[in-house]
DNA sequence: CTTGTATTTAGAAGATTTTCTAAATAGTTT
DNA sequence: AAACTATTTAGAAAATCTTCTAAATACAAG
């Protein structure tokens, strides 16, 4: 949603290794929770808040819901920060 | 310090807002906590944590303290995110 | 339709974060 | 040196976040 959301989602260092395993492709909830050591419960809320933040989209398919990076919402943020590095002196 | 200090740091949208008021140049601690509504103390704090994360580096001069924005941390950031966005097939 | 698998929701415990007030430090000025 | 200004540190209260267990939902398969 916000540009807050998304930051805070950013933020845990488990929602951003669930990102990195996205970046080869779609997985199901079940096949990112397999690389953590945590119940299915705590990887459900991580990746709501991955959703809500639109870093991720869901897709559900027959029993499961898979799960892609929205890549362009990565991009919003690197904006941000390219604008902060970015003009010494801008005062529009 | 780390990569998840940065993140951490730049997920709050005050310390965000310490970043960008910095991206016209050096201020001090007092004249940054005049553009908020919080004790000085709380801006302390949250200075703090930008610099333990290298967002930022200061400037001890007379009796104040100046902060300034290091943009070699932003950029780190971005690479990360790029690289995130990037490849769809990378496998080493 | 009952059983089973995948995932989410609810609620609570524990951990971390943000904020404040009060006191400490550091350096300046008279 | 005493008084003043700028900033930080300490400690506590309040708010938010992360995790778990147990229960609920959703769909599939027998």
């Amino acid at each position: 949603m916000s540009f807050a959301e998304t930051f805070k989602a950013l933020s845990d260092p488990i929602r951003r290794d669930i990102l990195t395993l996205l970046k080869k492709g779609s997985l199901s909830a079940g096949e990112i929770g397999s690389h953590f050591d945590m119940t299915g419960a705590t990887i459900s809320y991580h990746l709501s808040i991955l959703k809500k933040a639109d870093l991720i989209f869901e897709n559900k398919q027959k029993n499961f819901i898979y799960y892609d990076l929205n890549t362009s919402v990565v991009e919003e943020v690197m904006l941000w920060l390219a604008d902060l590095k970015g003009g010494t002196d801008n005062e529009p």
